[in-house]
DNA sequence: ACCGAAACTGAAGGATCATTCATATCTATA
DNA sequence: TATAGATATGAATGATCCTTCAGTTTCGGT
């Protein structure tokens, strides 16, 4: 399909020079059609743009909320465990789109979306907390959106800073130990 | 100084519409010279905005080495609260140059740069975590790592989604809070 | 095979910008 | 005050790039 082969062109495109040396032209050519086919899907750079960093944010959006639902009523550290877990698996799945993306963000102005999303998450992270049998927090919104804010930015700090494999790894390990322990210390204590 | 305010207008019209919006005239109008005069202090827009992110990371290094200092030989939860709100403190200090400067990093390959900074901040962590008198860590220097990640990652997120007050004064109370669970759950037991 | 619609093409228009340089202004020293 | 060097100016240059549109190709139905 074109439209898939510009989307995957886009992405090419944005890791080989970030969003700087992302041209029209340039996402065209690698695609294999010409300019004006791209302008009959898109009517800007910015909307092909936009549209790459709508989809990523909701395939992540469905990855979370899929294991909230998994999680839903598990014991504290299998709760904070398993969003861990989905989340590095979420953004490692499609890592290079993530990478790509976080470039679009300095360009144009995503703010509103990203503020979107990140709401969105800590929503999830809360009602999942709420449900969490053995552990009463005693600011619940403000552990989830800690929570959120620990995920989210240690990926990407990691992503931007030095994405080698042992790094990834180490993320992996260190994470949902992290989130654990914010998680225990952010509640009044286990009850059972 | 004529360079003091090329700075200054570099940050604002960076605030005001991001590196997409920020040409060479901008920011000679902004403040108050002629673009000519940019080229006299700088080779070109690339080397303004590098010696822009140069400081700021010059700074926050520097912060960090301080606080450093001053924990040193102090016991985990001491050294856990002031690495969390030296950061914070150094990154707030600054932070319409801060949130600024991320957006460099799309435009321009800031990798190189940022992967520096983390890894100097990371042994600055390392430093201090193996000076704890009353904690053995399993593989401290993943726990540097992880805690670099953790600080870095949490703030920038914030900032960027929605850098309001209340955001702020959550991250205040509950990074040091984070950053102390972690430690704890990654060293093995306290010793004191 | 023919036709209309849909998809595609790419050269050209029109803007925007980074950068240069010939010229002007300031400053400090003799 | 005269002068050299340092500093500042901003119109002009040349490049890049988004976007448009008149014309071509492809495709499904008859």
């Amino acid at each position: 399909m074109t439209i898939e082969a510009i989307h995957v062109a886009t992405i090419q495109v944005l890791l080989a020079g970030g969003v700087g040396r992302l041209t029209t032209t340039r996402v065209a050519a690698r695609a294999g059609v010409s300019v004006g086919t791209m302008y009959q899907y898109y009517p800007h750079k910015q909307a092909l743009l936009f549209a790459l960093v709508q989809r990523q944010f909701d395939l992540i959006d469905t990855a979370m909320r899929d294991a909230a639902a998994r999680l839903a009523g598990s014991d504290l550290g299998t709760v904070a465990h398993g969003v861990a877990t989905a989340w590095l698996d979420a953004k490692m799945a499609d890592m290079v789109a993530s990478r790509a993306i976080y470039g679009i963000a300095a360009e144009f102005d995503l703010s509103e979306m990203m503020s979107r999303a990140a709401q969105r998450m800590t929503q999830v992270i809360d009602t999942l907390l709420a449900n969490v049998p053995d552990a009463r927090f005693a600011d619940r919104s403000s552990a989830a959106f800690m929570l959120a804010a620990l995920l989210g930015g240690s990926v990407r700090v990691v992503m931007e800073a030095e994405p080698s494999e042992e790094n990834f790894a180490r993320l992996r390990c260190e994470l949902p130990r992290a989130c654990h322990a914010y998680l225990v210390a952010a509640s009044q204590g286990a009850l059972a």
